[in-house]
DNA sequence: CTGAAAGCGCTTACAG
DNA sequence: CTGAAAGCGCTTACAG
């Protein structure tokens, strides 16, 4: 009935219940094998009973170390980061770790907040996947001596660990497919090349596209990776054509905006123009035509992010993981001419 | 170069330097107003020389009270709760509130679990959409004196506060919507009845046919509610057919699975079955055909639990926010006969 | 195997 | 306006 905010109960108060030292409260939670079995048994009843929960901050303040980890993404609505934050979890749940959650929304004052935030609380670990190209705030937390990992980004100074994926790799194969396919002028909707990942897939389209006969890319900037900016770069894909027969996206909703806006322009994909996404998103197999997309498992890229930080050793070889994106075949993409070599 | 990890800097660091006492350098953070201007400046200056950041620990330790919130959500990774998690960040992020996240995949032990180690960082309030239905973690919390504000649920026993969504409202508004159309013999697709809204979804659906003459529903229980289970659920749904010509499904997932199956079964939507979802997810309007379905905010429903957990009086009048979700018609819908009412 | 004592870094009355 | 002192709840050597 009462709000009354009962006073929590310590670790002093189990030792004072059963008449034994907080000490031997504090080591059976921390180190069991100190304690006699039936000590312990009495002790934990007790926590049992009166409702023991430790508490952090002063188990943090003592201790100096916390096991919470700070995840730092770009945009926690976004599901692919909700995947990653889901692998994060799965592996951080096991060693029983609390996550913190920071979303920095490609913005680096916000961004900086979240990670002097992670900060203050004494994380045991921080995994970001950072604007700041500078890195420059990690860069202090690592030197301080929290673990520090970043996510689908890698440290061009080589200090800082990673769980990153190849997205040169990745693109690259997008552009092969299309080259392999027969198309030779290739449109490719990217992001801003601030965005780490996106020059990286630029530079893998174009090597790409280096590495055939004939072939040109046009790549068309965009500020943001909604479906909203896919629409709006469709007039300027559209400046292109007739001559560009297929298009490639830095996502999948990117992809999914330029096909809405070449279907209203009665544009038919794939008949008059091909399309390629990124990210093999949920829906990308349900929209029609099915969309050829490349899939990397932000789950995966979680849990190994996890589990390298967590790792006692963090030894340099497995250090930089590089995550395979691969070229998921469907039918937004035509043949243009019979295969070159028989 | 060494992996030196140098001492944190603390308060007494910073009044050393400049020669002032530590409560100076407490007040000039958490009541500046009691420090002479000049003074301000100087503790100011060092704090920003020094790389000082606050020990959180410390600091709740302390003060008894942490401005961490705790989130308890069903799946990180499924989008609608990345947009309530996208909420909360929004509205806590202002106030520089860390956000500590769990997810409970639906699972009550991972959620005892995760609540308890909110327990131990002593948040300072917790959102949770809880799975227990005793919610018994949840009140042990409130009784405690933790702010406890639940998401997209409500207390049966009304003292938890809550930010939910008129389940039923919407449901309801699906079958009506496919009701009006001609369509009398129904399908529902539907999730666990031990999942809250579910149950409320079921309701709905069921006073909405009992308002309608002639009409049957003949709902479907599946054991989760991913695109998976829906195409598990076709061929359920057309041991029911040809007599039903409509599907309901509880969520988008579901309704693509639906589609799929019914597609690779060679049924036509809408032509010989309509479908639709609920939750307007991202690709509800890119699919084929345009999904109709039933929208919900979630970020709308983040920001209004964080506000409400946030606010200072907490008063019994908002403290149970109800969102409306509202109908989305488009294209998975056929209308079987003429309007009855002119 | 158990206990007494110190101390982590803050904030908060309380004096002055 | 400023400072000396206590104390939040733990963990950790250290004695015994």
């Amino acid at each position: 009935m009462s709000r009354s905010r009962e006073r929590r109960v310590t670790s002093v108060d189990i030792a004072r219940a059963i008449g034994v030292s907080q000490a031997t409260v504090s080591n059976t939670i921390n180190r069991p094998e100190l304690v006699a079995e039936a000590t312990r048994e009495r002790v934990l009843t007790a926590m049992d009973r009166l409702g023991y929960v430790v508490n952090g901050s002063a188990r943090t303040l003592r201790s100096g170390v916390s096991s919470t980890i700070g995840v730092l993404v770009l945009d926690v609505a976004n599901p692919f980061w909700g995947d990653v934050i889901k692998g994060v979890e799965s592996v951080a749940s096991e060693a029983a770790f609390p996550l913190l959650i920071g979303s920095s929304n490609e913005d680096p004052d916000t961004e900086s907040a979240a990670l002097s935030s992670f900060d203050s609380q004494t994380v045991r670990g921080v995994l970001a996947a950072p604007t700041d190209p500078g890195l420059r705030p990690l860069r202090q937390m690592h030197a301080r001596g929290t673990r520090v990992v970043l996510l689908d980004r890698e440290d061009p100074e080589g200090v800082l660990p990673s769980v990153s994926v190849d997205h040169a790799h990745g693109a690259a194969s997008a552009a092969r497919h299309v080259i392999e396919a027969g198309h030779r002028e290739i449109a490719f909707v990217n992001g801003s090349h601030r965005v780490a990942w996106c020059a990286s897939r630029s530079a893998g389209v174009r090597d790409a596209a280096a590495g055939a006969d004939d072939v040109r890319v046009h790549e068309i900037e965009m500020r943001g990776m909604s479906a909203e900016e896919g629409m709006r770069a469709v007039p300027r894909v559209r400046g292109l054509a007739p001559r560009v027969t297929a298009v490639l996206c830095a996502n999948d909703m990117l992809a999914l905006g330029v096909l809405k806006g070449l279907i209203a322009a009665g544009v038919r994909v794939p008949d008059d123009v091909s399309l390629v996404g990124y990210d093999d998103s949920i829906f990308a197999s349900m929209i029609s035509p099915a969309l050829t997309t490349v899939r990397q498992d932000g789950q995966e890229i979680g849990r190994r992010a996890a589990r390298l930080l967590l790792a006692d050793d963090q030894g340099r070889e497995t250090t930089r993981a590089l995550q395979r994106p691969e070229l998921v075949a469907r039918g937004s993409v035509r043949r243009l001419s019979p295969r070159r070599n028989p």
